[in-house]
DNA sequence: AAGAATCACAACCGCGTCATA
DNA sequence: GTATGACGCGGTTGTGATTCT
């Protein structure tokens, strides 16, 4: 059937945004909100294709846009989710608030890739750039995106992300009992795609023996919300005390070589986050997610 | 001081998915 | 069932700013 070009338009911008093109755009995004894109930019009166616009005030012009630096703890949540989930910038952008997926694209790619490239080398002359960033020894994460403050070291493992959909195949192990607790409180939901959904890290669509993960919702919290839902969750351990994680190394392993085991058992997201902030998975964080 | 090298990030591009006619 | 357009996502590029030599 053929595929028309992303802005086939002749005549319109491109390149950088003026600061009138900004004005035109939130005011009318203010006055009549966001969605069709391409009939917006027409009607607002900017000569820009739909998914400039769209960009434009996803990246840049959205209120709730968390600019600056971005802290130690935000940093670290985006390297534990990235090894959680790879490239899929939109799921993990949710969980830092008002953090868009393409800054932390541009932040993995410009400093923590960098970042992880440095430690590979280690071994190797360092080049005129890692040594600048494997500067300091001693582990610490410096204030970010301070003109080259990159000098922690931290082992990531880069993840090669294949195009999908948000949805995540997760093999379904581990704990029983948590997930069909779950089941029965009706935070499972059956056919969702609503990434809109509340209550709990992952929506997560009982298929077919296995589960899919829909995505995480947007709860609002603070950049440190993966660490808050843990918290929450060790309070509901006491309450409710699980059987132990059933879960070794090779097991763990396996399920992110072969992500579409076959599985009795269920596995959400906040029994993987949980794990991987335990000493004994601390190589979970390594591990290459095979996407 | 000047040119080169590097960094940071906004913006673009192409493709996949979904909704709908 | 198919075609089409809109939207969203991830990869890549362009460019101004900053640092180094």
């Amino acid at each position: 059937m053929g595929r028309s070009p992303s802005c086939p338009k002749e005549g319109l911008n491109k390149g950088a945004w003026t600061a009138l093109e900004d004005k035109l755009l939130a005011s009318y995004i203010k006055a009549h909100g966001e969605g069709k894109w391409s009939d917006l930019s027409r009607r607002a009166g900017l000569k820009r294709c739909g998914k400039s616009c769209r960009l434009r005030w996803l990246n840049y012009l959205r209120p709730d846009i968390k600019r600056g630096n971005i802290s130690r703890d935000e940093e670290e949540l985006i390297i534990r989710l990235h090894n959680l989930l790879g490239n899929r910038w939109s799921l993990i952008a949710g969980r830092l608030p008002g953090r868009t997926d393409n800054e932390i694209k541009n932040y993995w790619n410009t400093v923590l890739r960098k970042r992880a490239k440095g430690q590979a080398s280690i071994g190797t002359p360092p080049s005129k750039s890692t040594h600048k960033m494997l500067s300091t020894e001693s582990g610490d994460c410096e204030p970010l995106r301070s003109p080259r403050a990159t000098k922690a070291k931290i082992k990531v493992i880069l993840t090669k992300a294949t195009r999908s959909s948000s949805k995540v195949r997760i093999p379904t192990q581990l704990p029983a009992a948590q997930h069909t607790d779950k089941l029965r409180d009706g935070q499972l939901n059956s056919t969702n795609n609503n990434q809109e959904m509340s209550g709990d890290i992952a929506t997560v669509e009982a298929h077919n023996g296995t589960q899919v993960l829909d995505s995480f919702n947007s709860d609002g919290g603070g950049s440190d919300l993966l660490n808050e839902q843990l918290k929450e969750r060790d309070v509901e351990f006491e309450e409710n005390p699980m059987q132990p994680l059933a879960f070794d190394e090779a097991m763990f392993k396996n399920w992110t070589v072969n992500p579409c085991l076959n599985g009795n058992d269920a596995m959400d997201f906040d029994s993987l986050a949980l794990l991987l902030e335990t000493d004994e998975f601390s190589f979970c964080r390594n591990i290459n997610f095979q996407t």
